[in-house]
Formats: C-alpha cells, sequence, structure tokens
DNA sequence: GTCTGTGAAGGTATTCACAGCC
DNA sequence: GGCTGTGAATACCTTCACAGAC
C-alpha cells in the first residue's frame, strides 16, 4: 500500500518534522479545523510549504489540489507511521538537576513516553522517589534489563562514557545524552546529543557575525 | 591570514563541531597530550576523522603530517574564532522545572555563559532568587533593554510565541527555544529549537525499525 | 484561483581516496 | 608507517517550478 515509504527510510531529520506536524494537527483538530493547506502547516512548524508536501509526498498521504490535507486522516496516519500509539518505556540516568527536570517534563507532557526508572550513584538519593518514580543505585545498571527502552543520559561528561557502557550491557540500543562529550558505542547502539551549552555557542557565533542570512 | 574562512561562512553543524573540539581539547590538555590526530579527535567527538581534518583545513589550521594536531596551538584558534573568550549574558524566560534546571546548568558548567535574568508569570515564584538570580516578572518583558543578550525560552507551548514576540520587542536577537512549537520571528532573529520529547520519539522510531545502519 | 503532485535542480554536508610529508 | 592536505565524489536535504485537480 506504501510503496514509496516502504522503499525509502525516513530520515531523522524527516521523522522529528511528522512528529512536529501531529502535534500541530491535534491542535487544529481541537480547533475544529478539518483541513490544513501545506502553507498553514509548514508556518505552524517552522517549515516551508514546499518540504511539507515533499514529506506528506513520501509518507504516501495526498491530500486534496484546491484544498489541502484532511487534518484527522493525516494525524491517524502520523501516529501510524511514527507508532505513537504504543508506550515506549524510558529510563534516565544521572538525578541532577537536568537529569530530573527531563524526567518531570517527560512524566507530564509526553504522551506514549513512560519514565520507567531514575538512576544515580548518590547514596543520598538512590531510594527517594520522584514524581512517582524510585531513584535505584546507578551502581548494578550493567546488571538491569533494559532491553527494548530508551535511555537518558544526564550525567557530568566524565560520567557518561562508563554509564552508557553499562546502559549498553544491560541492553539498551537508543540513547539520548545530554551529557556534553562525544560517546563511543557498538554499531547496533544509536546515540543522539544534545549540547545545551552548544545551541548557546552556537547562537552566539551567529549574533557576533550576525549571519545577515535570510 | 584565515582567507579561507573569511571567504566561506561557518555552518552552524560546523560551529557545533568547533564547539565539541575546543571542549575535547581542553580535556587532552588537561592530561598533558601535546598532540592530537584526526582519527582520535574524531572518536573523542563523534565524528569521522575525515570531517575533523575538514573542518580544521576549512579553519585553516594545519597539522603535521605523521603526528597530528597541536593541541594548545588548535584550542587557541578555536577560541578565537569562536569567541568563546567573550562573556555572553543569557536570560532565561520560564522557571519551571526546565528552566531552572538550564539556568543550574549553565551556571556551573559554561564558561563564556552568564545568566543575568530569570522571567515567570508566576507570581509566587517573582522575586524569589535561584542560585544567586532573581526571578523577574515576565509581565514586562517587552519593556526590557535585552540587547546583545542571548534568551531562553521554556515555557509551556502555548506561552512560547507571546513570550517570544516581546522578546523580540525587547531586542533580543537569538533565541533558544525548548518549547515544543514552531515559533515565528523576523527574518533578522535566529532561532534554534530544541525538542527533547522529539528527539525520544525519534529514536524510538529508529529503534523499531531497528535501522540496520552501519 | 487555490492548492497538491512530483520530478528536476540546487545547495550543502560528509565521505573517499590518495598524493605528499614527517 | 602514520598522518595530514585536498579535490573529487557521494549522499542528502530542501527548494523550484509547473502541470494537474478541485
Amino acid at each position: 500500500m506504501n510503496e514509496r515509504l516502504s522503499r525509502r527510510r525516513l530520515s531523522t531529520a524527516t521523522i522529528a518534522r511528522f512528529h512536529t506536524y501531529s502535534r500541530v494537527l491535534e491542535r487544529l483538530i481541537n480547533d475544529g479545523r478539518r483541513t490544513v493547506s501545506s502553507v498553514q502547516l509548514g508556518q505552524l512548524s517552522a517549515t516551508s510549504a514546499a518540504l511539507v508536501r515533499s514529506d506528506l509526498f513520501t509518507l504516501g498521504f495526498g491530500g486534496t489540489r484546491g484544498v489541502g490535507y484532511e487534518t484527522g486522516k493525516l494525524l491517524e496516519r502520523i501516529v501510524e507511521v511514527l507508532g505513537l500509539e504504543r508506550v515506549r518505556e524510558v529510563v534516565v540516568v544521572g538525578a541532577g538537576r537536568l537529569g530530573l527536570a527531563i524526567a518531570s517534563y517527560l512524566t507530564q507532557g509526553a504522551r506514549g513516553l513512560k519514565i520507567t526508572a531514575l538512576f544515580d550513584i548518590d547514596p543520598a538519593k538512590v531510594g527517594t522517589e520522584v514524581a512517582g518514580v524510585a531513584i535505584r543505585s546507578a551502581e548494578r545498571l550493567a546488571g538491569e534489563a533494559l532491553t527494548d527502552v530508551l535511555a537518558v543520559v544526564a550525567t557530568p561528561a566524565a560520567a557518561a562514557q562508563p554509564v552508557v557502557d553499562q546502559l549498553v550491557t544491560a541492553g539498551v540500543r537508543s540513547i539520548l545524552n545530554f551529557a556534553p562529550t562525544g560517546l563511543a558505542v557498538p554499531s547496533d547502539v544509536t546515540v543522539r546529543s544534545v549540547d545545551l551549552a552548544g545551541e548557546l555557542y552556537v547562537l552566539s557565533f551567529l549574533q557576533d557575525h550576525h549571519d545577515g542570512a535570510a
């Protein structure tokens, strides 16, 4: 049915955009909107209309010329393709400020993502509970059975690599890293890194060189 | 002197990498390393050796064949090009968990970035102080003089656009957005968005389709 | 006239490959 | 032998442009 999709693997950039579209669509549907044009969807998603059309085309989802795309059907399709209906377990390593913020952020806002464990090495924290999630000792991390979960690493840079090694041993295949350091992992493990300070340095540089771009 | 650099504008991806290199180099220098090869620097920075060479080539910084790059000199050059020696003021809007986490994260770890203000609409929070930074009311945001500062938006999605409008009025040119929503800004304002949940959804998708890549 | 469908084109980032130097 | 220097090649992502449908 969706040959185009199966033939071509979705790029991470595309996946991220689909997710954005899904949120925009939810809002539109809430507002009672039944259709949306590529121009509108582009504006609300901070991308271009051409890219929206191209994305939906890749998805194999057709709109109606002169009208636009059906919001309800489109959302359904995106949810199906991204697997957003399924609940995914997430563990967070590092119960410092950042780790806790991420954990609470995810427990409230993110449908389909469920924090099931928090790990920390600080004995003072282990055993306490945050937002209904117990903090466990990071000592025995490698011994946990963490297949099929997503792991968030929010430790200091120096601790990140050992933690990641243990996570991999425990069966983790997907890691979101907030520690400002490169991580070595086997080729079947995916790491995405978010560098908070780095983002600001980029902005800082662009501002200095004020980048006349558009 | 550095014709190559001035001729070609650095892309944001390159800037981010340079920043990563700088951190890696600091660590290496601390460890007493005087030279580093592109292969090593690539591993420590989670990129490829070819890309490291290409980056440093773009920078106009030469190494020694058979030996590598001089860590000290290279760091100096990167710091100079990125302007890392200068202190940049940062304001954070939204003193919820995420905003506070970011603020504290930046006050401790990030050299050259200085949080000068926190804003929130919650009257209960306004007036209190966090890590030496007073929380101010977000009501009068548009009236502040925020030229030349970087702004971090860590509000709920619904509040983000109004906040951004006010920041722009206040003179902000560079915004790091954590609210999961697209933002409309004048073309001379730069917005970079970090979507925490979005990153996890991407990982989730990749894991499901376990992406045989590499 | 509005808006999608879709291939072609453009631009950019990254990798290859290998010559040249230490 | 190890490693950089560097253009060529590749892959990827995004935009253009315009024909076709409502």
